[in-house]
DNA sequence: GATAAATGGTTGCGTAGTCAAGTATATTGC
DNA sequence: GCAATATACTTGACTACGCAACCATTTATC
């Protein structure tokens, strides 16, 4: 039953930990007006070529479900972050591609949520947090 | 900025993965009727002396608001997973108590919430998953 | 020992997100 | 080329929270 526990106690603690850090962002992001989720979505625009994507894309990259995007995007719609574009191929995908308003949020909010990252990251040296993220990485 | 990349792009890949998690365990953990957050109170409460905390400090341990906690338990509490006490010393506090059907269930549902944790860690050899979990041991 | 401040907990209200079902378009098998 | 199936969403109804405001009790201050 030990054996059962350490994974499972890992596991129990990593929630906690991660909803404190989740908390902690976004109370940090909400200077600029968003959220942390809404930060993953311009963040995954950004990073993508020609800044976007569809919506079923961003909902696999995010972790959430199609409709999760569907409702998240909306108020990002409603200041304009973000903008509808069709693609001729198929008319059934919606993309969704980052304004330059929303771009700007973007590069403002990110040193924002480096230095989160970094306030919980610093208990580890640097090494340590190399192994950390390369860890993380090989999960799935 | 790939400077700033790197740390956030960390965080939001571990969201993304976190959210997976999360919704496999709560899938595999509903054959025994209970939630992953529902389970860490369970557990919370089996390792703690007497099977019993406040609810301020299941709180804490879980990551979740007072007011988490409470809705929490209600649902916990009408199907007698858990109980209320007293403590004499302070009439404010209010107890928290697994019942023996309460450990029963925790114990039932242990093996497949361990079971999803190693089929996620499953990349990882076994070395690397000390690693893992020393490294997040250290983040606060 | 009365008043102020802190602590433990609950409730109202709002937001984020899920799943199941529906719609619209695309693709496949015959 | 047309039915069947799959894909890309959207919507309705629901749950799971969080925060702010609120009691009740305890502790500290003077």
């Amino acid at each position: 039953m030990s054996e059962l526990n350490s994974s499972v106690a890992l596991l129990i603690q990593s929630a906690s930990l991660w909803s404190q850090l989740i908390k902690r962002a976004d109370s940090q992001l909400s200077v600029h007006g968003i959220s942390f989720t809404e930060f993953s979505i311009l963040h995954c625009l950004a990073q993508a070529p020609l800044q976007q994507l569809s919506r079923i894309e961003l909902a696999n990259t995010v972790g959430l479900s199609a409709s999760g995007v569907t409702r998240l995007l909306l108020p990002l719609e409603k200041i304009h972050l973000v903008e509808k574009a069709q693609i001729a191929r198929d008319a059934r995908v919606s993309l969704v591609k980052l304004t330059s308003t929303g771009m700007q949020i973007y590069q403002d909010a990110l040193p924002t949520l480096s230095y989160c990252a970094e306030q919980f990251t610093s208990p580890l040296t640097s090494r340590q947090q190399e192994q950390l993220s390369d860890l993380l990485g090989r999960l799935s």
